[in-house]
DNA sequence: CCTTGACCCTCACGTTACGGGAGGCCCTAT
DNA sequence: ATAGGGCCTCCCGTAACGTGAGGGTCAAGG
């Protein structure tokens, strides 16, 4: 009964030498040691060293992780919901820096650069001291959040079909426009690509202007979703990507 | 003209002894220094200082850093794209660590425990290296990425049309599977799941089960393919995305 | 002109989270 | 009984800075 140290370093991935270490410095201590001085891991160590993985990965300097985990009036419920949060927060922030690296790319591209401020503001930290300050604040934006994912799975096959036809009225629409000959950065064009962008923003999430950016910059880039506008009409993809730039910029 | 240190950290939030540090190192030396010896950071330090940024909030450590950048067949927009692509590989780890952490609360809740391997599997790293190593890989691919890019764009609006057939033909092969009450692991859907990814290869890029399972999940869980499925089934983006999952399984 | 406070410089040692041996016991299998 | 893993305890090394110590620099104000 019990595992061995090897045998927690293969399960778990952590190195033997880690092991050692968390035992040295008395975060994770096994439960027992052998006759002949080895340790023996047992099912509560597990437990323990499951959630020192967890924060280790969310950041967290060792000696915070002791501290967390030794209070006594913290469950395996209120962890897992702290690191459920911190995991969402994680989420947002990548997503910050990947629009980032968006914008920098679109910038690139049009021989434009960015102010300081933009170009850096994101850069600026995972403090995980940070995070579990402002934790307790944040969970009401974070329920709010959690129940339009909710909603979003309580859509009917109608609500679907219907969501499905308004995209299409509004990409038909700009096929028209392309047909026409009209300009991607001419108002009327840019009014609809406003009108996808209220369509996104009224189902599924608040779509910013930086958000839709990124969506047209990727229709443009992503085959599984530039096949969709091409088999509509060729060259609608990059059509309805300039409109929505012409339209974020319109907006400012 | 230039900034001093300070100036720079108050910028960038990196503090100022880490600015000395990148000095000593050889990763960011100051354009030039006034006669008393000050560091004078000129823009085009400010340009690597944003990619140091970058590369350090992905983990790299500051020799490899060191390397990327000194790479002379690197220019600003290869960089601006690895790290497009690292942090969208960040996102998918981050949102399985969100799930498993959900499933452990699903199993407290029901007094369940989960298997070592589904507890522990998650945690097992971001290993920056690993990127680091598979990025090479991935340029030969990148390399064939652009490539098939370059390809797509010279689809005429029939090849357009066959691609999407093609692809709806999958999809309504799923469908009828899904309304027969087929499960998604049975090898008959698998083998559509199987069909689904050798149309992408052929078409648009080399799509490996790794990828193929980063998109199924993503027919989940981004709103705008999950309208596409929905639409034509209810609970056709979960089945997809099961079936993709099954077949990358099987293959091993 | 001189001081004062904010900013800059260069050592240089401290810290965190381990990696990587060295030297030596333990245990199972042939 | 001997060979092979696996385990133990030191112990030194490393990366990326933090944190002073000791000392010039510079613009504003008395």
């Amino acid at each position: 009964m019990g595992h061995t140290v090897g045998e927690v370093a293969r399960l778990t991935g952590v190195t033997v030498r880690a092991l050692h270490h968390y035992d040295e410095i008395g975060l994770l201590a096994p439960g027992g040691r052998t006759a002949a001085g080895y340790r023996r891991y047992a099912a509560a160590d597990l437990d323990r060293l499951q959630h020192i993985l967890a924060y280790r990965a969310l950041g967290f300097p060792l000696d915070q992780i002791t501290a967390l985990l030794d209070d006594p009036a913290a469950d395996m419920l209120s962890h897992l919901r702290r690191q459920h949060q911190l995991l969402s927060e994680r989420q947002d922030h990548t997503r910050r820096m990947l629009t980032a690296v968006e914008r920098m790319m679109e910038a690139h591209q049009m021989g434009s650069a960015l102010t300081q401020e933009e170009r850096f503001e994101v850069w600026g930290e995972f403090n995980p001291e940070d995070h579990v300050e402002e934790a307790e604040q944040r969970w009401g934006d974070s329920d709010a959040y959690r129940q339009s994912q909710a909603r979003a799975k309580r859509y009917s096959k109608e609500d679907w079909l219907t969501i499905k036809r308004e995209g299409e009225a509004t990409t038909r629409a700009l096929a028209a426009a392309m047909a026409a000959g009209t300009p991607a950065t001419s108002p009327a064009v840019m009014d609809l690509a406003e009108e996808h962008r209220q369509h996104i923003s009224r189902w599924f999430y608040d779509c910013t202007h930086e958000i839709h950016r990124g969506l047209g910059q990727m229709y443009v880039d992503d085959p599984r979703f530039t096949a969709t506008y091409e088999g509509i009409a060729p060259g609608l993809a990059v059509y309805l990507r300039d409109a929505i730039e012409a339209n974020a910029d319109r907006d400012e």
